[in-house]
DNA sequence: GCGGAGACCCTTTTT
DNA sequence: GGGTCTCCGC
């Protein structure tokens, strides 16, 4: 067969990466340097030139987004759909050998997956059940506790608290929950890895079973696995399979959830005969983006050391804006976008980098004033909705009566005079008895032990839930949950309500019948589930697009950890100033300090042509003013590489904090009493500065300046008597 | 049981 | 600034 399709288009490394005969291979991957292209030509490889067959072939990635992109390239590599091959997901992998051995890992069989937010408020129930303050045992933190010991393999029993009390009470909690979890059929993200790990460890027989059949194991993105994942795949490949893993360790940005970087430089001691192939031409970003960003990411100690080239142009330097504050800052971003796109240049090809999402606001202001349509990622998506989420829980709860997380969610929504009083009755009597919310509050109904009217609530609530189990049984996916939505009267809720966000609810829930009436469940080679589970589980491990509007020509605004594995023209990374970005909790500490210099170097080469750094000598930050001084990542940079926008002096825009109206200052206002916004005064005592905005009026009216010695300053005009400079 | 008023807190995020 | 949570009055 004619393999050399496959190796074509490749330059010397990669061609080295994807057909390399070494039983394990690490591929230290820069970043632009084509790594899912060595994935997906590697993949191809094994299939047509070692014979391996799909069967065989088991790759992971993080991401839902990465997995299928994954598969699509693959598929349109070999011109065939990758049947039989696993592509997926660590979670998504770990679900499907759950499903298919849910006996011996201990699983009901309708066994449901719970996201964060569920496991949150189980949590905090937990708590509370548990008469533990919440200030002191705060149900996110206990939350992180929980998942950071899963990641690490732990389980309540093998934690050692050398009878430190926080730590032992944290315990009782960590197995509270867990028995919760068990009692009810849920299992949250980080259970399902650990789950999936110790169906192996206690099922010798499934584990062999896996092990003769992925014969190839590939991985993505490896810098970011945690332990648990690292031990599944070691338990995976065994002794007689092989790894291919691409990473690279400057791009380890999610140490802060449980990511060990460390895997990569143990991945050759922990898997023998482990060959190593670095990619360091970069076909994304111009000579002088590079060379920044090599220079940036050298400060940072223990590296494996890679230095990105390119034989591409050296292209313009980098520009670096100083405003005065972060609307002045939107300000400038949002014109170079409106300049990019007059020569020519679309939105999309643009993108706002920032390190926290509270800073997108000022930016969508910006852009919404001057009508450019935008995108902002991250956020809430469509499964993760409160609406969609209450749909769901009605719907879990008729998949698995003994769901207590979805009962709790529903069983007064909409309002059907079920209170705490009542509900507190309902949790005492599951706990006394070991016992699910449902079979207590049938337990609590028969016996007549409350008020009658809270009685008939409950009983209603029951017979709802029956009634709807019975009526929809034999219906298809998009009929059950649009008779759910009709009979809990959800939707009859939300239309009662006439905000305009209550429209949008409605849109949301009728959009989730057409989710269901598009869900095809295609079974795999595991044991087959009911269609709604399969459901209920997608929803779960896929929670949805973004909003939508994706394909409209958009500004991309998203902070810089959501834009790992993108790129763009013109990139802008804003806010780059001490105690924003490195992040002020990061500064105390090293390792977590160059984390964030990893997340600049991750930014700096997502850019291609032009890039923009951006500070403020002023920003507003939970409603104080703050006055920050740029980034040593700024300073980090060789200065010949950078351009200054803006000097000293030279005003290019006007500026004003923006005033109730969601007006900026245009060119008729921004003149006040002779002065403009921007412009250079005078004042007697405080020596020269840069006029800021103006409040008020008449001989009521106030200046802000922000001097050159003495800082910002509010003034009284009448008495302030500046002089233009 | 519900809704409004005030206190409180504040990275990053995928699954 | 703004989202979430708690408390209190109806």
């Amino acid at each position: 067969m004619d393999v050399s399709y496959i190796l074509n288009d490749l330059n010397d490394a990669q061609r080295q990466a994807v057909c390399s005969t070494e039983r394990n291979l690490l591929i230290l991957a820069g970043a632009g340097s084509g790594k899912t292209r060595v994935l997906v030509h590697r993949i191809a490889w094994l299939i047509q030139a070692e014979n391996v067959s799909p069967f065989g072939i088991l790759s992971v990635t993080f991401t839902n987004k990465a997995a299928s992109e994954m598969r699509g390239r693959i598929e349109s590599l070999l011109n065939t759909p990758t049947k039989g091959m696993w592509v997926g997901t660590f979670h998504g992998l770990a679900h499907r050998l759950l499903r298919t051995h849910w006996r011996e890992a201990n699983l009901p069989q309708n066994f449901q997956v719970i996201d964060s937010e569920d496991q949150h408020r189980a949590i905090k129930r937990i708590v509370r059940e548990l008469e533990l303050d919440d200030t002191q045992w705060q149900p996110k933190q206990v939350q992180w506790f929980i998942n950071a010991r899963k990641d690490e393999g732990q389980r309540p029993d093998n934690i050692e608290h050398h009878n430190d009390p926080y730590l032992e009470q944290l315990i009782v909690i960590y197995k509270a929950y867990e028995t919760m979890c068990q009692r009810s059929g849920l299992v949250d993200f980080a259970e399902l890895l650990l789950r999936a790990h110790e169906l192996w460890l206690k099922q010798p027989t499934v584990l062999a079973h896996y092990q003769q059949r992925f014969s190839n194991v590939l991985v993505d993105e490896f810098q970011d696995t945690n332990a648990i994942q690292y031990a599944w795949l070691r338990m995976l490949v065994g002794t007689s399979g092989r790894i291919f893993v691409v990473g690279d360790d400057d791009q380890s940005i999610y140490g802060w959830r449980g990511a060990r970087i460390e895997h990569i430089q143990k991945i050759q001691n922990d898997f023998p005969e482990t060959g190593v192939v670095k990619l360091e031409q970069n076909y994304r970003s111009t000579g002088v983006i590079l060379e920044a960003a090599n220079a940036l990411i050298s400060v940072n100690t223990g590296r494996l050391g890679k230095n990105l080239w390119t034989d591409g142009k050296k292209g313009d330097p980098i520009s670096l804006f100083s405003a005065f504050n972060e609307i002045d800052e939107a300000r400038f971003v949002v014109n170079q976008i409106m300049k990019h796109v007059q020569e020519g240049g679309t939105r999309a090809e643009t993108a706002i980098l920032y390190r926290s999402n509270a800073q997108s606001r000022v930016f969508e202001e910006a852009l919404f004033q001057l009508n450019i349509p935008y995108r902002v990622y991250g956020g809430l998506r469509f499964f993760e909705r409160a609406e969609i989420k209450d749909a769901l829980s009605y719907l879990r709860l008729i998949a698995n009566r003994a769901d207590d997380a979805a009962f709790e969610r529903i069983v007064n929504t909409p309002t059907r005079g079920i209170g705490a009083r009542s509900m507190e009755e309902v949790r005492m009597h599951a706990r006394q008895y070991q016992i699910s919310l449902w079979e207590a509050s049938k337990a609590i109904v028969s016996d007549n032990r409350m008020s009658g009217r809270a009685t008939n609530a409950i009983a209603t609530f029951l017979t709802l839930i029956e009634q709807l189990s019975q009526e929809t049984k034999e219906r298809t996916l998009a009929d059950k949950v649009e008779q759910t939505l009709k009979l809990s009267t959800l939707l009859h809720y939300h239309k009662n309500d006439k905000s305009e966000k209550a429209q949008t609810r409605l849109e949301n829930l009728e959009e989730l019948i057409t989710a269901a009436s598009h869900f095809r469940y295609e079974e795999g080679d595991e044991e087959p589930m009911d269609e709604l589970s399969a459901f209920l589980s997608h929803a779960a491990l896929e929670a949805g697009e973004n909003q939508g509007d994706q394909w409209e020509d958009c500004v991309q605004l998203m902070t810089l950890h959501s834009a790992k594995g993108l790129e763009f023209p013109l990139v802008f990374l804003c806010g780059v100033e001490e105690g924003l970005f490195p992040h002020q909790r990061s500064t105390s500490d090293e390792t977590k300090l160059e984390e964030e210099r990893r997340l600049c170097y991750v930014g700096m080469t997502r850019a291609m042509k032009q890039l923009y750094f951006s500070h403020a000598q002023s920003r507003r930050l939970h409603g104080t003013d703050t006055y920050p001084s740029k980034s040593r990542f700024i300073e980090e940079l060789p200065t010949e590489l950078i351009q200054e926008v803006r000097l000293k002096g030279k005003v290019t825009q006007p500026t004003q904090h923006q005033s109730k109206k969601r007006t900026y200052a245009s060119t008729k206002t921004s003149s006040y009493n002779g002065l403009r916004l921007g412009q250079r005064v005078s004042h007697g005592k405080f020596g020269e500065g840069v006029v800021l905005q103006f409040e008020g009026e008449s001989n009521q009216a106030r200046i802000q300046v922000q001097f050159d010695q003495a800082g910002s300053k509010w003034l009284v005009m009448s008495y302030a008597n500046l002089q233009g400079v």
